[in-house]
RNA sequence: GGCUGGAUGGCAGAGUGGUCAUGCAGCGGACUGCAACUCCGUUAACGCCGGUUCGAUUCCGACUCCAGCCUCCA
């Protein structure tokens, strides 16, 4: 059964789809003009992993995760670079791309983008104004009307009276009550804008993904995900949004992942304390990244370091290393086993992720005994374990690619043959002296030699 | 100030009303020419104070500390 955290309730239910087998999913995803840093990372390496498991669990998963690709950080830095916003953004969207890629992340089925779906904007708007959710300013600006949506605060627990005293909130005289929020920007004549009803302007942030996830999923549907700290205000403003447009439920289940921190305090941009994701894959393999973000459940925080990053490169050592020599290709599958059924009860728990590593270890301890006495089934472990960990989307290398690269290292194979052909000969010759002389010569080089019965084969030090 | 979540062994990180997390590191062995890899064994924890209970790290309450949101943020 599974069971998933929902924070609209605050507790972990059973899972049911609202059509039997399939499921409609959204995330919020992130607004393009830089690259993407580890804390966006996190966010799609979580629903990454949920709808690869969905998936795996047998649902036919529909999964949306929006690009807003206008906004005023995206018009303020395209300004500063002097170039069109459509050219800043298309260039970092396939960055994110090549960044999401090296991850492992699937794409997701739809990527709309907030440009592509003004028109949808704008009825929803529209239609906001009729039921007299919404109101047009003097300027031209469009503001929905919180004071008109009793249920505001439902989501983030927040209370409306509690909200007026709040101190940071802006008050404009343009607003009718300070809670409100932005839904039409006007623009001006010379600027980024599409005509409409209240003038020419672009959209608010909040009412793209109420727009976005009604194209694409519908007035109802299953899951609503995004980063934690988007849960206030955007995500209660698109149930606001919506559901005064609509009149009907938003998302069923509302899920949101945990923050990375640095020395303890959130990975963001604003706080300017950010590592990007290229600049962590230029020191450390992909898959020791994708590690590091799921060895901690989706809701906790993470605390990133150089050390965190050195554990989970040990971790995925130990998993290759014993992957190496089994012959998982042609090895019959294994049903009903009970590792298996462990994986899937942690992650069908809330997607467990740490829980499920646990039990890929002890299918690790389990191959490594039976290596040597019963191949056959080591070979069989071997595919389940490999089965398993790519659902997680890791080790989807090989033992070779993995142990023998090292991206801040320089390989240089035929060197390394030779030096072990020498070392072998050595060896032969019981010429201890040689034999220790060239593996520190290959250490030096960063290459660990490791003697088996069958020869020796190497790695990369890492 | 309001709302939300957290505090687990040297580090990372799950979980549980009584009996094993798991990984790294440590310690003792095996294997090895010596190592590495691997195996066997092993040490060690539940912020603080009360309460409930035969028994609490786990449930309840107070306290301390930490983090997130309340302003753009995954």
């Amino acid at each position: 059964m599974l069971t998933i955290y929902n924070s609209l309730t605050q507790t972990k239910e059973e899972f049911k789809p609202i059509n039997e087998g399939k499921i409609g999913i959204y995330v919020c995803g992130i607004t393009t003009y830089d690259y993407l840093h580890l804390g966006h990372a996190r966010m799609m390496v979580a629903f990454d992993v949920v709808t690869r498991y969905l998936r795996a669990s047998g649902f036919e998963v529909n999964y949306v995760r929006n690009i807003t690709d206008i906004d005023d950080k995206i018009l303020n830095r395209a300004s500063e670079n002097g170039e069109l916003f459509s050219d800043l953004t298309d260039r970092f969207i396939d960055a994110m791309h090549e960044d999401e890629a090296a991850l492992a992340v699937l794409p997701p089925n739809v990527e709309p983008r907030a440009t592509g779906h003004i028109t949808e904007i704008v009825d929803m708007i529209k239609v906001l104004i009729e039921k007299d959710m919404a109101y047009r300013a003097d300027n031209g600006d469009v503001y929905f009307s919180v004071m008109n949506f009793p249920d505001y605060g439902k989501l983030s627990k927040m209370k409306m009276d509690e909200l007026l005293d709040g101190a940071r909130i802006e008050v404009g005289e343009l607003k009718k009550d300070p809670r409100d929020f932005v839904l039409w920007k006007s623009s001006a004549d010379d600027g980024v804008g599409w005509d409409s009803p209240w003038g020419y302007g672009r959209p608010g942030w909040h009412i793209e993904c109420s727009a976005m996830s009604n194209c694409c999923l519908g007035d109802n549907f299953d899951i609503h995900g995004g980063g934690s700290d988007l849960l206030f205000p955007h995500h209660e403003n698109e149930v606001a949004q919506s559901e005064a447009a609509t009149g009907k439920r938003f998302a069923n289940v509302w899920m949101h992942n945990g923050p990375l921190r640095v020395d303890n305090e959130k990975m963001s941009k604003s706080l300017n304390n950010f590592f990007t994701v290229r600049e962590i894959l230029a020191d450390y393999d992909a898959e020791v990244v994708r590690h590091l973000l799921i060895a901690s459940h989706y809701r906790s925080p993470i605390n990133y370091s150089e050390q965190s990053l050195q554990q989970s490169t040990s971790v995925l050592e130990r998993f290759y290393n014993c992957l190496k020599g089994l012959d998982i290709a042609s090895a019959k599958s294994l049903t009903n086993s009970r590792f298996e059924k462990a994986f899937f009860a942690a992650m069908d728990d809330d997607f467990n992720t740490p829980e499920a590593i646990s039990v890929l270890f002890e299918m690790v301890k389990e191959i490594n005994k039976n290596k040597e006495t019963d191949s056959g089934l080591a070979n069989q472990l071997g595919a389940l374990l490999v089965r398993l960990a790519n659902l997680l989307g890791i080790l989807q290398s090989t033992p070779e690619a993995f142990l023998r690269s090292n991206i801040a290292v320089e390989v240089n194979e035929q060197e390394i043959d030779q030096l072990i052909a020498a070392r072998k000969q050595a060896r032969a010759d019981k010429d201890w002296a040689l034999a220790d002389e060239i593996r520190d010569q290959l250490a030096a080089m960063k290459v660990v030699v490791e003697d088996g019965a069958d020869g020796s084969g190497w790695r990369i030090e890492r």
